[in-house]
Order: structure tokens, then C-alpha cells, then sequence
DNA sequence: GCTTACATTGTTTTT
DNA sequence: CAATGTAAGC
């Protein structure tokens, strides 16, 4: 496909830094596709030398079919595409020595930092969730600020935050001790070493000759560092973002970053693409009277050139299961007349509950579909138990999945053995396995603890050598030491179900499997890098024919950013779910906004939105409001289900009145600045 | 130490 | 209404 002005322009523009304010359809993932081939093809970089990095897996996954599509595989051999943290990861397991840490690291997710928070601050919080929640966002901005525990010690303000910085300071020695590292020192860490330490510095930097960054908009201060120490004074990369499209502030994102890059590289070279290529002209009407409620960094205007396009569908509902059943008859309806498919058409939501009865409708109706982004599979309990077994096998020392582990299945060690194992750990300051071969133990557990216990940590001791070696032969003899099998039928209801636990444990096995034999990859994969990145789902996806699949797509908002769909079904769209009830309490609807912005402008030909009025809640039901999204598109581009449903004299009223208030907020705001 | 029955608690988004 | 945690019984 020919690229318009602007994107050969952005493709071509080689010689230094470039940011890429693309709209949403612009066509920004083929610049950086055709950039990245232009890079190899006609500037004769080696792919091993260009790094392209996203924020989603599945995005990162995207991205490499399509340049893999269109270069072939031999030409793309050594191409980085990853995500933030994968990179991070990549650059951590290179340097483990600089960074000074063993190579055998794991990493914990946000349920492990969760658990390890809550009992490192017992004493203080008592396992209040609000505090300990309050403690890892607090850390976790730190670490995003490139603040250690000694600076944050010294810079704390007040009682609260004193505290704070002292747990983090106990977190931090916590994680040296038992080899662990957080999602937040992936790239604290790397960005600490490239900034420190000159000659890795220049080592990355020779690495990375040239660097494309896909949603630049979602940076935080701690990545932007990272990027800038990589591409050094060479500046040669390419940011594409949109700030319309930051929908990631709640986890330290700035979209200001974009404002900074101008002041930090004069000589940026700014490229707009303005050419929608994705939606009809009414979709993309609608989406940018939308976001004209919100203020802009950037100003821009979207047009389209495919045709005005169908109307945009509101079904109204009375309760959420009412919703669920218009959304997918129409879908069957709209299949049908259009004689489509079914991987044609998405279906959005706010939050990840949301997709449970939509599933259940499309079960009742046997519909094929597909979740992705959410986290079922590496929730299920066979999955978790048995990453942490792999954990465990990877890092000895790794204390949360030694607990999980210890009695699962059943080894008759209980809470009151582990708390003994526990004290003892405390005073020795050493892990619980390495505890558990402490002689003194024979004072304070009774021999028949004592036998099990030890008997476990020796034979999972010889296991995890054995490992070191033949990784794959050690997570056999795992499975097969540990009767998993045996254990599944014991606790699942039935043999069904034992059967397909055990078949998600397999899959496990099979990626596992496949990594480290680095089918369809590079380089192969140590067990410690495999396991890390299940942690971060950062896995190919290998189901044969996937992309063949003709599956309906389920996803969050969040998820479905950089993807489109020819139908899109947005559901909820209601007040306290699109603007959900926290951004409401919290004045954020800016942040909502763009949101439901991103979830519009997914959709290429048709979109259909929809709401209830009644919403289950703790058993109790509520009423809805329709979103004020709904109102605040052009009425004349609406279809509404349910007649001439147009919204009544009141709510209109109600929500001019809304937007005085915001309009008045956003004025005090702008003078409060300018004082 | 494990099982069962009861009570409590809670809903954003992700690497 | 779940899913998860807690207390009492085995």
C-alpha cells in the first residue's frame, strides 16, 4: 500500500530525532513498519542493531507478525521488538554482574509484591489492604522517579511518608536478599546502570543504532530516561504517539513527555499525520467531537477519505443481562445480513467483569470467541501453582513461592511449621529453604514435621541441580515427583474438569518447552528468562493457525488500544462504568474521555454502543444513567435502538450543566497555572 | 493439620 | 452475588 505525504516523510527521516503525532488510524504502526524495513533495505542497518518498542505484549506480538509478513523471516533475523519491560529484562539478563545482582532473579508480579508488602509491614498495618496498596503505588513512584530507599528516607516529609520510605527501605533489602525484582525495576534498574556506568552505556548505545518507541504518550519519567541514555547524543530514533490516545496516567504515564522531547532535542523534526484510514466519516466525526471536550497538547484535526458510513447504533437495555443479549443478537443479526466473520467484530468494555456475561450469551449461542488481555490463564490456581514451583526450581531463595509451593500438594506442613521456619529465617536472615537445612531446626519442630519438610527441600535441592544442566528433564521429573495429576483429581469437582486443568498445564509445558528449545526464535531461552517472562506474559503465541481463527474478540479498552476491527461493540456505556465511578469521585473524566475516544476509533465500518439501566451490584441493583459520552456525540449520527429514544429535554439540560462546571474548572485551573 | 461451614468483603485500567 | 478469608469441628 502507497504511504500519503506526511508518512513518507516520517519513514524517510532517518538522519536524527523525529517524533510522529499520529492520530488515531493514521496508519502509525505501517510507518514504523515501513521505517524499520526502510532502515534495513535501503539504509543497510543490520536488524540486530534496531530496537522497536511498544507497551503491550500483544501489541509487540502485532507488530512482529506484520514486519516478519512483510520482510520475511530471514530479513528480520535479530530485529528487538518488545515491550518496555522486556527490553528492561533483556538488558538486566546481559548485565546481571554490573547490576549487581545473581542471574537467577525472580520476578514477582504485583500479587507476590502485594503479599511480601503486607507482611514486611505487620507490625504497622496489620494487613490493611488500603495502606498496603497506598505503600506499593508510593514505592512504585519512587522507583518510577528514579528514587532509591536511602534518598527516599532523606527526603521524606512528614510521619506517613517516613514510614513509607522505612518499608521501602525493608522491600528493598527484602528483594536483595531473596534475589527478587518488581515490574518497576525492570527498567529502574537498566536506566540506573546506563546512566552509571560508562562503558555498558556505550556498549547499548552501539546496540542500539536506531530506536523506534510506539505510544511515546505512555511514558513514564523513568522510560524516558532509559530511552534517552540509549539512544545517547546520537539521537537517532523515531516516537510515535498521540496524546489523545494517554489513557495510562494512573500508572505514572506523562503525556508531557511528548512537550519534553522538544526541549530536550532541538532539532526534533515533528511530523502530523492527519489521515484517518480507518473508520467511515461518521465514526471519525463522532470521535473527534468527542475529544474536543477535552484540552490538547498538540491540536489536530482527523479526516477521513472512506464515505460517511452507517449510523452509530445505541442499544438501550433494561439490566445488564438484557445487554448482554442485544449486543450479541444484533452480532448474529449483523453476521448474517453481512454474511461476515466472526473475527470481524470486537467487543470493548471498561473492566475486565464486564466480559462475563457477554461470554455466557456467546456460550449459550455457541459462539466462537476470544478473550485476550485479561488474565484468566495465568490465574487459573494449576497455572499458578505450578509457576511457582518453577520459580522455586529457578531461585531457591524465592520465599513467596516456597510458600505457595511448600504444601501443595498436601505434605502435611502447615501454617503453625511455617511460622517456626519463618522465625528462625528472620534471625539468620537467610530464605526459607535455606532455613529449612538449618540444624537447630530439631529443637523446634517435632521429628514428623521435621522429616517432611526436610525430605522435600532435599529432593527439590538435587532437582533444582539437576536443572542447572537439563532444565527440561528436571521440570519432568517435577510434575511426575509431585503427582500433580493425582492432586488435580483429588480437589477439582470432576474428572472434566481435572482434565482440562490438566491440559492448561501442558500448554504450559509445551511453551515452556518450545522457549527453551528457541523454536521460532533467535536464541534460545535459559529457564530463568522462560519463567521471567511468563511473569511478564511476554510469550510468542504459537496455536497454529491463530490468526485463521474466526473468533469473536473480547477485550478491555485498555487492550484494544492500537487494534481495529471492522464491528465494534463498545458496551456500558453508562455513568460510574465509562466514566467509571472512581475518575467521576476524582474529577478525572478527561482520562474517560479519551477512553471511550480510544474504544471508538476502533471501529472501521460499523460501531455500536451500548448501556443498561439497572446494574447488579453485591446482589443489590441500582440504576444507570446512559453514559454522558452518549450525549456528548453528534445526535444526528445516532441510531438509538428503542424508537426515537433521543436523549429527553433533562438530561440534556443536566449535562450542559456538566459541561459549564468543566468548562469553569478547567478555567480556574489554566489561571491557577498562569499566577 | 485439614475440612467444612459461615462470614465478610468488595469493582478500573496493565507490565 | 461471587470469591476469598475465618472459625469451629474432626
Amino acid at each position: 500500500m502507497r504511504l500519503n505525504l506526511s508518512q513518507q516523510q516520517a519513514v524517510e527521516f532517518v538522519s536524527g530525532p523525529c517524533l510522529v503525532l499520529a492520530g488515531a488510524g493514521s496508519g502509525k504502526t505501517r510507518v514504523i513498519i515501513n521505517k524499520i524495513a526502510y532502515l534495513i533495505k535501503v539504509k543497510e542497518y543490520q536488524p540486530k542493531h534496531i530496537f522497536a518498542v511498544t507497551f503491550t505484549n500483544k501489541a509487540a506480538r502485532e507488530m512482529k507478525e506484520r514486519i516478519t509478513h512483510s520482510l520475511g523471516r530471514q530479513e528480520t533475523r535479530g530485529l528487538k521488538i518488545s515491550t518496555f519491560h522486556t527490553l528492561g529484562l533483556d538488558i538486566i539478563r546481559k548485565e546481571y554482574k554490573q547490576v549487581g545482582i545473581k542471574s537467577n532473579f525472580s520476578l514477582f508480579d504485583d500479587h507476590d509484591q502485594f503479599a511480601l508488602l503486607k507482611e514486611l509491614t505487620e507490625q504497622w498495618f496489620d494487613g490493611d489492604k488500603e495502606l498496603i496498596n497506598q505503600l506499593r503505588s508510593c514505592i512504585s513512584n519512587w522507583k518510577n522517579d528514579l528514587v532509591d530507599s536511602t534518598l527516599a528516607m532523606a527526603k521524606a516529609q512528614g510521619k506517613k511518608e517516613q514510614l513509607f520510605a522505612h518499608c521501602y527501605k525493608l522491600y528493598e533489602q527484602q528483594q536483595k536478599s531473596c534475589g527478587i525484582l518488581d515490574f518497576d525495576d525492570l527498567i529502574l534498574l537498566p536506566t540506573l546502570l546506563l546512566k552509571n556506568n560508562e562503558t555498558v552505556r556505550e556498549k547499548w548505545q552501539n546496540r542500539v543504532r536506531y530506536l523506534l518507541v510506539d505510544e511515546y504518550q505512555d511514558t513514564n519519567t523513568s522510560q524516558y530516561e532509559l530511552i534517552k541514555l540509549l539512544v545517547g547524543h546520537r539521537a537517532k530514533f523515531t516516537v510515535v504517539g498521540d496524546d489523545d490516545q494517554s489513557i495510562y496516567s494512573w500508572r505514572g504515564a506523562r503525556p508531557q513527555n511528548l512537550v519534553l522531547l522538544n526541549q530536550d532535542f532541538p532539532n526534533l523534526n515533528v511530523i502530523k499525520l492527519e489521515q484517518n484510514y480507518r473508520s467511515s466519516g461518521r465514526i471519525l466525526k463522532a470521535a473527534n467531537i468527542l475529544i474536543e471536550n477535552n484540552p490538547h497538547l498538540f491540536s489536530k484535526t482527523l479526516h477521513s477519505e472512506l464515505g460517511y458510513g452507517e449510523y452509530i447504533n445505541v442499544l438501550s437495555a433494561n439490566n445488564e443481562e438484557d445487554e448482554a443479549e442485544k449486543v450479541v443478537n444484533h452480532l448474529i443479526g449483523h453476521r448474517f445480513a453481512n454474511n461476515a466473520r466472526y473475527g470481524d467484530y470486537a467487543i470493548l468494555y471498561r473492566g475486565n467483569h464486564q466480559s462475563r456475561l457477554i461470554e455466557k450469551m456467546l456460550m449459550q449461542g455457541r459462539i466462537p470467541y476470544k478473550i485476550s488481555g485479561g488474565t484468566s490463564f495465568f490465574s487459573r490456581i494449576e497455572i499458578k501453582d505450578i509457576m511457582a514451583y518453577l520459580r522455586l526450581l529457578v531461585n531457591l531463595d524465592d520465599d513467596n513461592a516456597f510458600i505457595r509451593v511448600i504444601n501443595t500438594p498436601k505434605r502435611e506442613i502447615g501454617p503453625a511449621t511455617l511460622q517456626k521456619l519463618g522465625e528462625l529465617a528472620g534471625t539468620r536472615s537467610l530464605s526459607l529453604f535455606k532455613t529449612a537445612f538449618d540444624g537447630e531446626l530439631t529443637e523446634i519442630l517435632s521429628a514428623k514435621r521435621l522429616t517432611s519438610l526436610q525430605g522435600f527441600v532435599e529432593w527439590f535441592n538435587q532437582l533444582s541441580q539437576q536443572a542447572q544442566h537439563d532444565p527440561m528433564s528436571a521440570v519432568y521429573e517435577l510434575l511426575q515427583g509431585i503427582d500433580y495429576e493425582s492432586w488435580m483429581y483429588e480437589t477439582s469437582s470432576s474428572p472434566t474438569a481435572a482434565q482440562m486443568r490438566m491440559k492448561n498445564v501442558e500448554q504450559l509445558i509445551t511453551w515452556l518447552d518450545d522457549m527453551l528449545k528457541g523454536n521460532d526464535i533467535d536464541e534460545p531461552y535459559t529457564l530463568e528468562d522462560a519463567v521471567a517472562r511468563f511473569t511478564l506474559r511476554d510469550m510468542l503465541e504459537r496455536n497454529e493457525n491463530e490468526d485463521e481463527q474466526d473468533e469473536v474478540q473480547l477485550m478491555t479498552l485498555h487492550a484494544s488500544k492500537g487494534l481495529e476491527f471492522p464491528y465494534v461493540y463498545l458496551i456500558g456505556m453508562a455513568e460510574g462504568l465509562l466514566p467509571h465511578q472512581t475518575s467521576i469521585d476524582e474529577e478525572n473524566i478527561e482520562e474517560e474521555r479519551r477512553l471511550a475516544y480510544v474504544g471508538i476509533t476502533r471501529a472501521q465500518r460499523v460501531l455500536t454502543l451500548s448501556y443498561s439501566r439497572e446494574r447488579k451490584q453485591f446482589g443489590e441493583s441500582s440504576q444507570l444513567e446512559p453514559s454522558r459520552f452518549l450525549f456528548e456525540l453528534p445526535q444526528d449520527d445516532l441510531n438509538w435502538s428503542n424508537g426515537r429514544q433521543q436523549p429527553t429535554a433533562e438530561q440534556r439540560f443536566e449535562h450542559g450543566k456538566s459541561r459549564l462546571a468543566l468548562i469553569k474548572a478547567q478555567l480556574a485551573k489554566a489561571r491557577n497555572k498562569s499566577d
